[in-house]
DNA sequence: TTGTAAGCGTTATCAC
DNA sequence: GTGATAACGCTTACAA
């Protein structure tokens, strides 16, 4: 950057340019209530005058408390297709703002973070205050150490009660439940569920899709492992799946939207149509599921307030309290499949 | 976080431990070459055992450089489902990637960084080095600003060599012309152009396209705002227009895949099928594209490359160099539509 | 190859 | 209300 006028200015330039000290300055950028009005003024007038903007990492060295908040997404998994659904940058925009109302700097959690001990090291180099996770993914172990040591964190993602940490989701259970219920409706006994277990929120859709079907004496369940949650992948997974000889699924209940229409192509290779051969229901709900043709059949989670939820309970945690974790409400949204 | 052992260690202290001296402690953790092997094993054993992370923000207060790159996402027009395509996350993971090769921290610019000033104030307050722009959206006149002011920054979007700032992106106008010569094989003659010129990069889609055209008497090129970029409106603002009593368009370039989808939901509605009844382009190439029933024709961008790329440049305007702008090959994948 | 001393720009403490 | 002084934890310059 070309040096600008007011470029290099310090508290204390400020501070001989008002005539008061440097606690002074400080005490008037910090909206102190301490300082005379005239002070005030004449301080700020001197510091907009001279372009001066305070020195962030002084001012961190010198006090407990970051105000940067690292923020989780398993980017790798985005690159090469491997996206799971939009909405979780919905989460993200919802998390920034939130952030960004408490004057706390978000950063982007870097790619290589794999092992607790990366995370705790972030926190000891005063980067970072605390964490919060954007989807459990497969790291349900190392986020249970992380818990026992300590460290600062929410999660976005599947909420187990038995988990040592605060966690917010919707309610996956119930999804899959819902899901199962649709199908029982709609009298389909071949199921097959799409998705990686591995990650905490899946697994427990799973688990209430199996609640419904151990119900119902007749029914199957298969299940389908999805493992790189790529819309490509899932297509041949499924496709693949759809070349055995064992009849095809009847129902199928899928961990996105983009997964479904993923499995809607996979089954129209062989000339199944969702809706008219088989039951489909996706999640998340994203616009385009509401036009495709058909209609995708999906579970709606609510995700507005995610956001502002995660963050409220992590800077409890940062402050001392202990947030129990929440359940979003879910919803089964019914359309043509 | 609980207090733990070697929580509140600091460089001093491994120093006394280690029966060193802080600046060879520092030497250490920076690989100096001048240390002797034996002391340097001794240091990191001792701050090993101590559990000893350096202390960033120190670190970044002595130092001219702050190793952190704030990276500007258009995250607003990602609330309420307002999102072009997700492959403008596949960039992001490419530039967290790039930054965490190169040991630099990315910072996610906050939603209210709006004015060029706040962006330089970001700079004097020793926040960030510089910024890397994912998209341009409607702020070509800021960045004109900026780069004005000299604050060191890089672009991911349309790269007009009149711009004063450097910036990667794909060979937009080729883009739209290759949907043109297209659209002309086909024998349309009624186009449609769907996309909100605000944006630079999208702006010069359409440029490319009334190239073409204008070359090819008989031939009207319409142009739909699309000003939301949203799924919903695209379809909304699609669906209208097909209301009209003008002919419905042959052709259609539409300025993402996404969009592609909702146009091709919202001529379904009168009756209309992509392929049968009109050639559709999109733009991006993201997975579902080849799947979707019909299999949708659309210009692939190459993303791979982008995120290191912007982080190099930007790495060597920090450096005081002026890279120059790059433009990356764009490529018409013809299928069904 | 290592150590001493100074300083980066802020805020906490305490005194007035 | 305001100011003097001493940290915060590191790196740079210079000396040995």
């Amino acid at each position: 950057m070309t040096r600008r006028r007011g470029m290099d200015v310090n508290m204390g330039d400020i501070a001989r340019l008002a005539n008061v000290s440097k606690p002074t300055v400080s005490r008037v950028l910090n909206n102190s209530p301490l300082v005379n009005e005239e002070t005030r003024e004449r301080v700020l007038r001197v510091a907009r005058e001279n372009g001066y903007a305070i020195n962030r990492n002084a001012q961190k060295l010198r006090q407990a408390r970051n105000d940067t908040i690292a923020v989780v997404l398993d980017l790798a998994s985005h690159r090469a297709g491997r996206i799971a659904d939009p909405f979780i940058f919905e989460l993200l925009a919802g998390v920034s703002e939130a952030l960004s109302v408490r004057n706390q700097d978000l950063l982007l959690s870097p790619p290589n973070l794999t092992d607790a001990q990366s995370h705790i090291d972030l926190v000891s180099s005063r980067v970072a205050d605390g964490f919060i996770f954007l989807g459990q993914g497969a790291r349900g172990l190392m986020l249970r150490d992380l818990a026992r040591a300590g460290a600062p964190f929410v999660v976005w993602g599947g909420v187990d009660p038995a988990e040592p940490y605060c966690a917010v989701g919707s309610d996956n259970r119930l999804g899959g439940r819902l899901a199962g219920e649709l199908f029982v409706e709609r009298g389909a006994r071949r199921w097959m569920f799409v998705g990686n277990t591995a990650h905490t929120e899946i697994e427990m859709r799973l688990a209430g899709l199996r609640e419904i079907a151990a119900d119902h004496p007749g029914v199957t369940l298969e299940h389908l492992a999805a493992e790189q949650m790529a819309y490509a992948s899932t297509f041949q997974g499924v496709a693949q799946r759809l070349r055995d000889k064992a009849p095809p699924p009847d129902a199928v209940f899928a961990f996105s939207d983009t997964a479904a229409m993923a499995v809607i192509a996979a089954f129209r290779e062989i000339g199944l149509e969702a809706a008219r051969d088989y039951s489909l229901c996706g999640y998340n709900d994203i616009p385009p599921a509401a036009h495709f043709t058909p209609a995708i059949t999906t579970i709606e989670q609510e995700t507005h307030l995610a956001g502002a939820l995660l963050v409220e309970k992590l800077m409890q945690i940062l402050e001392g309290g202990k947030p129990r974790s929440s359940v979003l409400p879910t919803r089964l949204i019914v359309r043509e499949t």
